[in-house]
DNA sequence: ACCTCATATTGACAATCGTCTATATATAAT
DNA sequence: ATTATATATAGACGATTGTCAATATGAGGT
């Protein structure tokens, strides 16, 4: 497996719309209806936001006849956590 | 005080560069000499990305003469910490 | 076969981004 | 005052981004 960049995901999380559908989903699985009814954006435009968040790694697809159950890639997500926890208090502290 | 704008971090950490200074910031302060010393990229540019990294809150300065260094803002950083560990372990488990 | 519904893709657009060169500012040393 | 050093700002450039309208794909239902 190749290591995870970082740098991408935060880069995913970095739009406020994105940011609010990690969290939407970190309620649980969502199809793409159901989190479009949340904004104020077209269809096109949440599935762009999903095929980024996706890409990141962050995000999981589920295909299920017409819809796509979108959830949270929990091993990626737990690396990401280590990751920003290593920040700081792995270095030397006063 | 003003809420924190996760989003703005994000984007922030969102570019390798960027990260990479905060990596470097984790092991303490730091000048701009240092930091651009360990990049490939001309100093107008690393003075871009520390005005972005201060701008979202995560980084701070302290002049001192002709120096300014850099360093991590640790209250800034623990919230961020504990937004992200907050998603999905904050949600319901089955 | 046709229609409907859920989602993805394409192509366009203005806005923002990362980078550079050139220049400005500010501090310290001579 | 002049010079050297550290950093910031301005302006320009191509690349990327977030968004939309229009269209395509694909899976059921009639």
């Amino acid at each position: 497996m190749n290591s995870i960049d970082y740098a991408v995901i935060f880069k995913a999380l970095g739009d406020s719309h994105r940011l609010q559908i990690v969290k939407m989903l970190s309620e649980g699985e969502k199809c793409a209806c159901c989190i479009l009814e949340f904004f104020e954006i077209t269809q096109p435009t949440l599935s762009h936001h999903m095929k980024i968040l996706c890409e990141s790694g962050l995000v999981e697809t589920r295909k299920e006849g017409k819809w796509s159950h979108y959830s949270l890639n929990h091993e990626i997500l737990e690396e990401l956590k280590n990751f920003i926890n290593s920040i700081d208090s792995g270095g030397k502290h006063e």
